[in-house]
DNA sequence: TGATTGTTGAGACCTGGTCTCATCTAGAGG
DNA sequence: CCTCTAGATGAGACCAGGTCTCAACAATCA
């Protein structure tokens, strides 16, 4: 069910996981972020950042509030909706797994940008990397006249279990079509 | 405000409109399609699909209702919403810009597949159509054991028009921030 | 023609996300 | 420290796509 895959080198790689510092480093670049746009550094917005760092992977807002809830942060659905594109813009945060339903973020703080892959039998989300999109992506926004700004990128299949269990042992055949729908199967 | 913009040879350029014969074939393509399935070709499906053709371009699914509504037709909410799958898997339509708010389609009958450029400025929609994206979006399902589905892969920018207003006569910078949301700013 | 089974449509319902507005507070200045 | 003000908060109303329900209906076929 976690998502995971990191392949990059360098980073946190060998020794700390990444709690404390990344907070702190993520917190001094937001005061940065905030200061330069005269925005304030409040405790809802700290707390949130702590909470969203604390959760590696991809999350939907929905399980961000109810971790503020348990924390005792009494984190507002507005205020958390607020915040949330702050801190992408601030690049703490960036969006992930845009494909209808519900927005998720993922922390981006030091990580490498990179896209999504989706199975739509079990909800698994593989990340992938390759610079060639980017590149081809710049070229031709160029072509077109436009400054490119971001892309939304995400492919999605069957992964090799799901793909076993079509196959499967002759039961009957479940509901074929409709198998679920991308967000995880909720 | 309109979208608008399709920059792809032949088709419904120099004689026939689109109108009569496309829709025909859609019709027996979808025949053939329900059958298949032992679903029914209906009035109600029959309508939607004129009212599809009839509208070149990308179109959200509130404006399909409306044409319909306005030809007299009663087509319901439900029953469009229910339609458009079917007319998706079909190869009839297919989803166009599905970044956010609502979802939109375009007529997929005698067209190539493309991907889109957004402007966040003015909602312009630009498509595009590179061989090579596919390609390595197969490597990398392959990659990971995926069966590739399909892809949404939308780029977002400015495009030169909003470029140039941006820099604009010296007049008070509006708004700068939050210009608006990609869904061609409602 | 009748039986069967898929289809329709009005509207209730669901839910992610946004807005409102009274209240609070970060933080610059004194 | 104290004050002042513009930004921030949060409870909850509100909005809008989209889905579900269910009784009435109709395409297909024996
Ligand atoms: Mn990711
Ligand atoms: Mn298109
Ligand atoms: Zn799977
Ligand atoms: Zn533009």
């Amino acid at each position: 069910m976690r998502p995971g895959l990191n392949n990059h080198p360098g980073d946190q790689a060998i020794a700390a996981p990444p709690g404390e510092s990344s907070v702190a480093q993520a917190l001094k670049q937001f005061e940065r972020f905030l200061a330069e746009r005269a925005l304030r550094l409040t405790a809802a917005r700290r707390a949130i950042i702590e909470a969203v760092l604390e959760r590696a992977g991809h999350f939907p807002i929905e399980e961000l509030i109810a971790d503020l809830r348990r924390r005792g942060i009494r984190g507002s659905k507005a205020t958390v909706y607020r915040t949330l594109p702050l801190l992408t813009e601030a690049g703490i945060l960036q969006e992930a797994v845009v494909t209808g339903e519900t927005r998720s973020y993922e922390a981006a703080i030091g990580r490498e940008h990179h896209d999504h892959l989706v199975c739509l039998g079990c909800g698994k989300v593989v990340e992938f990397e390759f610079e060639a999109f980017e590149i081809l992506q710049r070229e031709i926004a160029a072509r077109h006249g436009f400054r490119l700004e971001g892309h939304h990128h995400q492919l999605v299949g069957r992964c090799a279990d799901c793909q076993r269990r079509e196959v499967a042992p002759a039961g009957p055949p479940v509901n074929a079509e409709h198998p679920n729908r991308v967000g995880s199967g909720r």
